[in-house]
DNA sequence: GCCTTATTTGTAATCATTACAAATTGGATT
DNA sequence: AATCCAATTTGTAATGATTACAAATAAGGC
């Protein structure tokens, strides 16, 4: 656990959350790992750790996390919702071959200006999908391979 | 069924579909409901006029469409996936007082750009949440009746 | 019409999520 | 430190969308 404990027990206490180990170590593994992860793999990342911990308390405690704000679900892939250490509106960036989804960087003229085409505007949701920057590397030096021994 | 009958065979034969009753009906119902509906309803809708199409018809046909860009599938709703007629890149509006999903006309930089932080952009996906033009008024009109009556 | 193949249909399996009740925990009180 | 109480956690079962699959049906060429 990167994030300092006492940081976590004061985040969830300011939210008005009882800092309960389950809560502290799920909040703490979203702070520190920002991969998004879905349930199944918070499942199997924190029952290292918490070996009694079952999939209903990830449920109920994200539900939870997010009613409050503490984290964001992220509606990105199909069938299972990822979960977001990073509440605060930003975008994302699906990549096609190798899987992650990145934080991205957008500013949005629409989102900052409240309404779109008459709309009251609340929450922004945005992701682009494509390869992203690493594994275009990863094609550039197969095929650079690829030419290099015929 | 606004749009032509021949228009829709003409649609599908384009992306070597073959234009059945079922694939015409379907496409036809995208085409003239712009609603972004879910398989569901859909079906309820559909089953009207084909007694006895099946959902894992409507499945089957759509994720057809989807693959040959006619139609696209919408990841928006948490427990249901929404199609839409409108195959080309756009985003969305979701109202959370009356549930509507409605187009919203958005030019995005970086889109246009094609890559964003070094990743390589292929789609496009972005919708807002909040409240929508028309319950927008109907909050206003209810706000000035409950003060015209004390 | 008959044959072949694609499409459609009904049914069953899968799997994430939700519902729910029992077990456990942690804190307050004695 | 034992007891009590409410909140939390847990295990199990129900739900519901989606997928898998095989049989029934339809369409097109002969
Ligand atoms: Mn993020
Ligand atoms: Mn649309
Ligand atoms: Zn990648
Ligand atoms: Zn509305």
């Amino acid at each position: 656990m990167i994030t300092n404990k006492a940081v976590l027990k004061d985040r969830l206490l300011a939210k008005g959350i009882k800092p309960t180990y389950q809560r502290t170590a799920i909040l703490g593994f979203l702070l520190d790992n920002r991969t998004h992860p879905t349930i199944k793999s918070l499942h199997n990342s924190l029952v290292k750790t918490i070996p009694t911990l079952s999939k209903t308390t990830l449920y109920s405690t994200l539900e939870l996390f997010a009613a409050k704000g503490l984290v964001a679900p992220l509606t990105i892939d199909r069938s299972e919702v990822r979960y977001d250490g990073l509440a605060s509106s930003h975008h994302h960036f699906l990549c096609e071959r190798c899987g992650r989804i990145i934080d991205v960087d957008v500013s949005c003229a629409n989102s900052r200006r409240g309404e779109i085409g008459g709309h009251r505007i609340k929450e922004v949701h945005g992701y682009f999908k494509g390869i992203c920057k690493d594994c275009l590397k990863q094609t550039y030096k197969t095929n650079k391979r690829r030419i290099f021994h015929g």
